[in-house]
DNA sequence: CGGCAGGCGGTTA
DNA sequence: TAACCGCCTGCC
């Protein structure tokens, strides 16, 4: 039995099953904004509502939080699918209160960054998704990576479904991409990274998916700072932590490490977050990119 | 116009 | 292995 019942008006033939809300309650620790504007997704879009309506593994959703009532409400297919695809994806099950306990006990810098962003939960995206999302990240502004994105999902992608008037498209697999050429990618403007692609999706064609940092790394345009992202966002290797210049610039200002050495930076990371860094990671990239004078 | 952005690959020493 | 440089593109 649903929580909450709230039909989508313009039900259809009723030949397809229609998208309703579902209440998800006693959930703390959350934010959707943290969570889809840290930096690790690029498939999610503001409402006016304050909810986020995106995609992922294939499914769509509209994501709200009532952080009075601690209630999550997600609107999408089935209670099934709350269960099955959108709890996992959203990191629903861990504790991020003990989590965020940990990392700012002893560590003021920490304190403020969690106190800043502490509604981000790290999502448990598709492994072949954050590869491709991240190789076409590099040294590009986020709202191109997102144009760049849906532009390929849609010239190539699988249609997903229609929501909310919307045509939703899936990543191409890395087997249609295999098969493109340069000419094929030159509408989504993906610049030099376009020869990178379609290495990429070659070889994960005929390898198989990367199962760790050294075949990800072999991958054509991906390197240490892609492949970490990659690691922490679609292998939840947890003890990640991608350096890019956000990251750098903060770890440089709060911490006093020498900006220009990224190793170091990662270094550090290790001995003094440990199995958390991936976490630290996201606290300190939010609280930089939202506060660009740290 | 040059500078630059959520890097990487390739070339040098 | 460290230091450079060029790179598509779009925005400032």
């Amino acid at each position: 039995m649903k929580d909450i019942d709230m039909p989508e008006s313009g039900g259809e033939s009723g030949e397809k099953m229609g998208y309703d809300c579902f209440a998800v309650k006693q959930i703390t620790d959350f934010d959707p904004r943290h969570t889809f504007e840290c930096g690790q997704c690029f498939r999610w879009y503001r409402e006016e509502d304050g909810s986020y309506t995106g995609t992922a593994l294939g499914k769509i959703a509209n994501i709200r939080y009532d952080g009075r009532e601690k209630i999550l409400f997600i609107c999408c297919r089935s209670r099934e699918e709350v269960d099955t695809v959108w709890k996992p994806y959203l990191d629903i099950g861990r504790d991020y209160g003990a989590l965020k306990k940990q990392l700012t006990e002893t560590d003021p810098v920490m304190r403020k960054a969690v106190d800043f962003g502490g509604g981000i939960h790290i999502l448990k995206q598709d492994l072949w998704e954050t590869i491709v999302s991240f190789l076409i990240s590099q040294n590009n502004h986020i709202p191109r990576i997102r144009g760049c994105i849906e532009k390929l999902a849609e010239l190539y992608g699988r249609l997903i479904d229609e929501y909310r008037g919307r045509q939703w498209y899936a990543l191409p697999e890395p087997h249609v991409l295999a098969q493109l050429t340069e000419e094929d990618l030159a509408p989504v403007r993906l610049g030099y990274r376009a020869k990178y692609l379609l290495a990429s999706a070659k070889m994960v064609a005929e390898q198989g998916l990367p199962e760790n940092d050294e075949q990800l790394q072999s991958l054509c345009g991906i390197g240490p700072k892609v492949a970490g992202c990659v690691r922490l966002f679609g292998m939840g290797r947890y003890d990640a932590f991608p350096v890019d210049v956000w990251v750098a610039r903060v770890m440089h200002r709060l911490y006093g490490l020498e900006e220009k050495d990224r190793s170091g930076i990662a270094r550090f990371a290790g001995e003094h977050f440990g199995e958390l860094s991936g976490f630290a990671q996201q606290y300190l990239f939010y609280y930089a990119r939202e506060n660009v004078k740290v």
